[in-house]
DNA sequence: TGAATTTGCTTTCCAAGTCAACTAAAATCA
DNA sequence: TGATTTTAGTTGACTTGGAAAGCAAATTCA
C-alpha cells in the first residue's frame, strides 16, 4: 500500500506502466525458481494451446518482436524446452514445438502463475478483476 | 481492433503486458519527434511537480531502478535537460533540477502526451477510462 | 521462364536494463 | 570518540531488446 500522490498518476500510460511493473516484478520472482523468464512462459503457453505455431504468429501472441523472439527461442532450445522444425509447406517458416521437458516445465510454471492470478484477483472487490482485464483488452 | 483469441488473455499479467506494450509503443512514436524516451518524460514531469527531488525518490516516482535512473540522468545531463546538485543536508544525496531547456521540452512533450491520453480515453465508454486508471492504481 | 518483389526469420550492432560490487557520507553505539 | 553499520548513489560486467540490414524461399508478373 505505497502512497503515490504524484500527478503522473492520472495519465493512463503511467498507471499502466506502474501496474505492469508491479505485477511483472512479482511474477518474475515466482518464475525465478523455475529458472524461467516471463516471456519464455508466454511462449510455452502459446505452444501448448496452438499446435504448430510459426515464429511470426508466435511473436504476436507472446508480445515479442521477431528478433527478440528469435533470440529467446535460441536460449529455450539450448535449455531443451522447445525445438525448431522447418515447415513443409513453406521452407522459410519455422514451426516451434514443445519438448517433453518444455511441456513439463510449462505445467509446473502454470501453477505458480495461477496462484499469482488468484492473489491479484483477490485485491479487487467482486469481479473488478475481470472488469479490469476486459478494459485492458480494449486497448490492445 | 486486432483479434486475440488466445487463452493467455485471461491472465491479468498478460492483459497488462499487452495493453502496456500497445500504449507504450504508440507513445514512443509520439515522443520520438521530441528526441525523448518515455522514461525521460516521466523524469521531467516528476521534476516539474516536486521541487528538489533526490535520486531515490525520483526513481520510485519515475518507475526506475536506481542504476537505470542514474544512467538515464547521465544522458539527460548531456542533453542539457537536467542538472545534478549535491544536497546540503546530506552530502550523499543528489537533487536533480530541470534546466530551462528541460522545462521547455517538458511542456512541449506534455502536449503530445495529453493528446494521446485523450485518444485513449476516447476508446472507452463513458468514464471507463477513469475507472481503468482507478483499478490499475489498486495494483501498484 | 526468369527477373523483380515480397515474405519469414535471423543476424548484427548498438542502446538500455539488471545484479552485484563499490565509494563515500551519515548514523549508530560501545 | 572511533569502530561498525546503514544509506545514497554510481559503476562495471553481463544480458536483453530494438532497428535495420541480410539471407533465402516464395510469389508476382512481364
Amino acid at each position: 500500500m505505497t502512497t503515490k500522490p504524484n500527478p503522473l498518476g492520472n495519465h493512463l500510460s503511467y498507471a499502466l506502466a506502474a501496474a505492469h511493473k508491479t505485477v511483472a516484478q512479482s511474477l518474475t520472482v515466482r518464475l525465478k525458481k523455475h529458472g524461467i523468464q516471463i516471456e519464455a512462459w508466454r511462449v510455452l503457453e502459446c505452444l501448448d494451446a496452438g499446435t504448430k505455431l510459426s515464429m511470426g504468429e508466435l511473436a504476436k501472441r507472446a508480445l515479442l518482436n521477431p528478433p527478440a523472439l528469435s533470440k529467446l527461442v535460441d536460449r529455450m532450445v539450448s535449455d531443451g524446452l522447445v525445438h525448431r522444425q522447418i515447415a513443409t509447406v513453406d521452407q522459410r517458416q519455422i514451426n516451434l514445438l514443445l519438448t517433453n521437458l518444455g511441456r513439463k516445465r510449462m505445467l509446473q510454471v502454470r501453477q505458480d502463475v495461477e496462484d499469482q492470478d488468484r492473489i491479484l484477483a483477490g485485491q479487487f472487490n467482486n469481479d473488478d478483476g475481470a472488469l479490469l482485464i476486459q478494459l485492458l483488452s480494449q486497448l490492445s
